[in-house]
DNA sequence: CTGAAAGCGCTAACAA
DNA sequence: TTGTTAGCGCTTTCAG
């Protein structure tokens, strides 16, 4: 910067100012600064204007992982919404694992991020104490955590799960198994599974078996296994809930390889909506919600809350639900 | 850290290297460090740590998208390798557009990375020279670019190309196309096509069809769609040799659409061995190749250059190639 | 509208 | 093994 300012012909502080919008710089000056910079290829070290201003403009978010679409769609909606209010937007694994999640959380938060993001859920008790902390605002997306940390931008999966038994029920089925991709203690899954065994009770069915498994990394896979266990726990099945499409997709692999023909024999619902099961014979039924604008919601929730804290305002936390909706092809 | 320092009754200095493993601070000393450090939940600024060190200690990977499984397998390697050697991986999203690529570029380069990442391919003149003027290592992936800003470690697409020639020829498949997932300018889709051609001209086939789409955002659609173009341009075809799994699942779906059967009629390829290949039918027959391991292989190619750089060896570019293998199931 | 001084939190280099 | 001094490149604050 030094180097500009004195090509330029001006202070650093001068340069520092032109490079920002808002700052009070003569027209003729600014041009000629940012046409140095421009000769001279000069990039602004962050690093320096983050110590100096106490603002890293950095936003983190830590994901389960960025192999499935979701995470990568929620980041991508983040990150537009972010880089419009000039904040970047810091990407961290958690490896479907807490103590993963908490190293990431550990090395994010190095960074001196101004807002975290992170999947709901469980988070060690070692996490949770660095999140109340970094006292800047947190959102958790995806699934309601039990014990929020802060903002929460959930989807209704209660209602994915209600939705998917009322299809099935429309459908005429009556034996329910509802499979979460990922163990017993994963929110998302038993959240959906309340909500199915909710509509089951209404309609007066049995109660749904619900089945958990560590079906996150490779879902089709996962699914397409746990047919045969399915078939042994409720051999009279014939509507099955999955809980995402991937799962889906195996378990219908799955149930031909058992020679039960789907929906003939069983339907089977899945959950995202992804752009493969339109495709797919039969066309899958699922219960999509729109993965990028949840991104984008979480980045508007940050806005208000960074907003909240410039105008002195007392900060509430947020609680926004992301509604779904079924999307009735043959599958169910 | 100076509060750390006043509790533990040492300098900053001193915290400063009980922090670091190597560094020379007795057991006894560190530890008691170590336990103020705990008490106080301390977290180091890194922002502040690399502005005087003049290491960031991060290492930014720019790709086209983290919505397909691919970049963020790739992703996950190469931040594996980097933890272990204590840097982290910062990553930006190119939108699959030149332009935006540019854009996350220099927001990255305003962070001082210590390497930059980026999917091989055409860059922007500017993004070209920024890369220059980084002077920190640049290795490209997936696929070899025309003009290397640096080290590569690429797939070997040409290969793929022929082994799925190979397949279909094999087969008694005679009229082939091939269909590139993104458009013209796409390296990636245009050297798969050469190696496809090279294979035909041996085995005396016609030229085989070359079919080019904006595909790389929603793919199985993509593949869906281009059936009906397919089928105008080259209506005898009997073997197709698709850009990545997606693709080739919505020709499938096309196919079908179309009346035609696969494989009876028409033979199907896909690229990449995604896990839901195996569970459709026909199952997929598919060129696979190992996402993470590419990540790294990209991580190792970093660490070296970085330990060139330490030792003062001269810097020679890298060149590696990602080994393919066909996956032959029922497709084709 | 522009400049000068001070300092953000850490670490390299040197001293003890 | 530990401490002191200086300064990384920027922005805040205060002067002009």
């Amino acid at each position: 910067m030094a180097d500009v300012a004195k090509v330029a012909g001006v202070s650093a502080m001068t340069v520092s100012r032109a490079l920002r919008e808002d700052a009070s710089v003569s027209k003729a000056t600014r041009a000629r600064v940012l046409e140095v910079i421009d000769d001279l290829g000069y990039v602004p070290d962050q690093a320096a204007g983050a110590l100096s201003s106490g603002r890293s403009k950095l936003v983190g978010m830590i994901a389960p992982s960025f192999t499935s679409a979701m995470y990568g769609a929620v980041a991508r909606g983040l990150d537009a919404t972010l880089t419009k209010a000039g904040l970047q937007l810091f990407l961290g694994f958690a490896d479907f694992q807490e103590e993963r999640e908490e190293q990431a959380l550990e090395a994010l938060l190095r960074r001196r991020p101004e807002a975290v993001v992170l999947s709901g859920g469980r988070h060690t008790p070692k996490a949770m104490r660095m999140l109340a902390n970094a006292s800047v605002p947190v959102v958790e997306f995806f699934c309601a955590p039990v014990s929020p940390a802060h903002h929460v931008v959930a989807v209704d999966l209660r209602a994915a799960g209600r939705l998917a038994v009322e299809r099935l029920a429309a459908g005429g089925r009556r034996s329910l198994v509802v499979i979460g991709e990922s163990d017993g203690l994963d929110i998302a899954a038993q959240e959906r599974a309340i909500g199915a065994r909710e509509a089951a009770a209404e309609k007066g069915f049995r109660e749904p078996t619900a089945l958990y498994g560590a079906g996150a990394v490779a879902p089709i896979d996962f699914g397409a296994h746990i047919v045969g266990e399915m078939l042994a726990r409720r051999p009279d099945v014939d509507g099955v809930v999955c809980g995402n499409d991937g799962v889906a997709i195996g378990v219908i692999a799955g149930l031909r390889r058992h020679g039960r023909r789907v929906p003939d024999d069983v339907a089977v619902i899945g959950f995202g909506d992804h752009e493969v099961g339109r495709h797919l014979d039969p066309a899958l039924t699922t219960i999509g919600f729109n993965a990028p604008s949840l991104g984008v919601e979480v980045g508007k929730v940050l806005l208000s809350a960074f907003e909240a804290v410039r105008a002195g305002d007392e900060i509430k936390p947020y609680r926004l639900s992301i509604g779904v909706e079924l999307v009735g092809r043959d599958s169910a």
